[in-house]
DNA sequence: ACTCGCCTGTCG
DNA sequence: CGACAGGCGAGT
């Protein structure tokens, strides 16, 4: 579910919500994730201590609580949601930390794709994979991650911008979109790119991402993705091709198509991509 | 550089 | 019932 974008929602709802607040406990349900809750690690080394800064990498998010810290990220499915304990806990509720101020923040992930790791605090920024992520979008150089990139292999360029290694935090639906504002098609070799079209393309990142994140993220149909205070982002209905199949491009009316690569749809307007 | 597997849920 | 879903990593 969660781009860079939701995930920076995310992290900006909880952290408005949460950050300098005292963990009071820790509730944690046995079941097997990728990488698995430990409850007694939760507990031992998170109770009792301040949020005292959540940060964002790509699309993982990094908490720190004193000594400790948590890396978690949402996979497909994953939610962070600030709630008050009287609500009715959503199925697939997986981790609940109670605060000071009776708020608790809690770690939904019906896929289980996700994971929630705690660890000791100066252990976060070495937590596989974050050292090999690439430069993040928003601050960093993508025009230079681009071109790294085209040196190095060939492939199409909406499987590169799914390769957190060369961009942390472009999923599949920025990908689209992306594209489509670049005028490029998705499927168009990395290598292949001009220095323009690069340029272009890396201008069409920041600018989706950012228009994204004012609009609180990207909300589908299926009501996904939620910011940790229940509210849903309202970019859906400015995506131009993402789950737009057969739709009217918005710029020159041909149907939008569908193409799969690397097992992943990827949406792109047949004649204003090349 | 692809394909599959990991899971649950929804939609056609 | 199969196809598909906003991610990622292992295996080939």
């Amino acid at each position: 579910m969660p781009e860079l974008p939701e995930v920076e929602t995310v992290r900006r709802t909880v952290s408005g919500a949460l950050l300098g607040l005292r963990v009071e406990a820790v509730e944690v349900a046995a079941v097997k994730m990728r990488h698995p809750l430990d409850g007694d690690k939760w507990r031992r080394l998170i109770t009792g201590n301040r949020l005292e800064s959540l940060d964002r990498r790509g699309k993982y998010l990094l908490a720190r609580f004193g000594q400790a810290g948590a890396v978690v990220h949402l996979g497909m499915s994953g939610r962070l949601l600030v709630a008050r304990p009287g609500q009715a806990r959503l199925a697939h509720t997986h981790l609940v930390l109670h605060f000071e101020n009776g708020l608790d923040l809690r770690f939904v992930d019906p896929r289980r794709f996700g994971f929630a790791v705690v660890m000791a605090a100066q252990e976060l920024e070495t937590f596989p994979p974050l050292p090999e992520l690439g430069p993040d979008p928003l601050t960093g150089d993508v025009e230079g991650a681009l071109a790294a990139a085209g040196r190095r292999q060939r492939a199409p360029v909406r499987n590169v911008l799914l390769d957190q290694r060369v961009l942390a935090g472009v999923g599949n639906i920025y990908a689209s979109e992306a594209l489509f504002r670049a005028g490029i098609h998705p499927q168009r070799s990395v290598a292949a790119l001009s220095a323009r079209r690069r340029a272009r393309l890396a201008t069409a990142i920041r600018q989706v991402l950012e228009e994204s994140i004012a609009a609180g993220g990207t909300t589908l149909a299926d009501g996904g993705f939620v910011a940790s205070d229940g509210q849903a982002g309202y970019f859906a209905v400015q995506l131009a091709v993402y789950d737009r199949e057969g739709s009217p491009c918005q710029r020159c009316g041909k149907p939008v198509r569908r193409l799969v690569l690397a097992g992943r749809s990827a949406y792109y307007c047949p004649s204003c991509q090349h």
